[in-house]
DNA sequence: TGTGATTTCATACTAAAGGATGAGGCCTTA
DNA sequence: TAAGGCCTCATCCTTTAGTATGAAATCACA
């Protein structure tokens, strides 16, 4: 259920996670699409230098403007680059859009799995204790518990995490 | 003017309605750095053909090399530029698709519009400042008046509210 | 030319969040 | 019955968040 059980900080706490082979199938599949752009690449390069050879030996270009021609090609290919990229990661997030993970498939326990809500909500600790009746602390327990197994910094990104993994909505 | 900001304590604070001279504003404020980041570059475009001739005349670099390192600065700039541009463009693009209310029409500010999508990913003030290029202070500074604007107590719930009024997603 | 809005930054302070650790009780299961 | 997971609670400590206040720069608009 897109849980990667292979971390192990804890012993019974597990990193949840988004599965890894999905991410490593694409990998495959677009490898030969690599191989042949930086090879593209690599090659348009040359092709680029031996054009400025000749630019200079027989036309009698200066210098300076097969820089500028260099540069702005590199700079093109930069942000062409820098796109595609962005481009595969948007596709990625918004590839699956299923329903809830029930908490019991997420690798949170109940207790967890409410906190985690209440934090959603907009609750301080305080709060969420005083809600389910046990003490900050007991939260406080519990929102570590979800930092650790979210593989979150803050309850902002656990709550951003749990959402991706549609544990939350 | 979708919002009630009736209950603002400080005068600077107030919203008044914003119409498209706020857009003209901001569009001048942006115009200044845009000139000052393309003046920047075009400096040190030239500055690198300075060094390129010093390189050839002084040190007798060859001039494949010289292209090389002016091509991989070049492209290194063209994905900085692009990264630089589409952290702005999908925070546009999320709130034109999703029908969401203009942060021009929800009371907030631009800036602090920003702040509060990078919040809603869950990254700590210190990591927004970092993001934004301002320092965690600046960050505070907003992310106060957000709280005041959205009536909430902490980050978590000036979230929550944010997406009930859909100013978010 | 002054006023207001926005953005930026700073300092000093309080409140809340988070980390690390230990511990006791409850329940299920091997 | 022992073991392990879960829930509970606590303490000490550090980090982060949030409040209050002042101030300076920029720019649009009246």
């Amino acid at each position: 259920m897109g849980i990667d059980f292979s971390h192990f900080v804890k012993p019974n706490l597990k990193i949840i996670s988004l599965h890894s082979t999905t991410l490593k199938f694409y990998f495959c599949l677009n490898m030969k699409k690599y191989v042949l752009f930086y090879g593209l690449l690599a090659f348009s390069m040359l092709m680029l230098f031996q054009l400025s050879s000749l630019a200079i030996f027989k036309v009698g270009a200066s210098r300076d403007w097969i820089l500028l021609v260099v540069a702005v090609v590199s700079i093109g290919i930069g942000i062409f680059y820098s796109k595609a990229q962005s481009s595969k990661n948007q596709i990625a997030e918004v590839s699956d859009t299923e329903n809830l993970v029930h908490y019991s498939n997420s690798g949170l326990t109940e207790r967890e799995y409410e906190v985690l809500e209440l934090l959603n909500l907009g609750f301080s600790n305080k709060e969420v204790g005083e809600k389910l009746f046990i003490s900050e602390n007991t939260v406080k327990t519990h929102v570590s518990n979800l930092l650790l197994k979210l593989n979150a910094k803050r309850r902002t990104q656990a709550i951003k995490n749990a959402k991706d993994l549609k544990i939350i909505s």
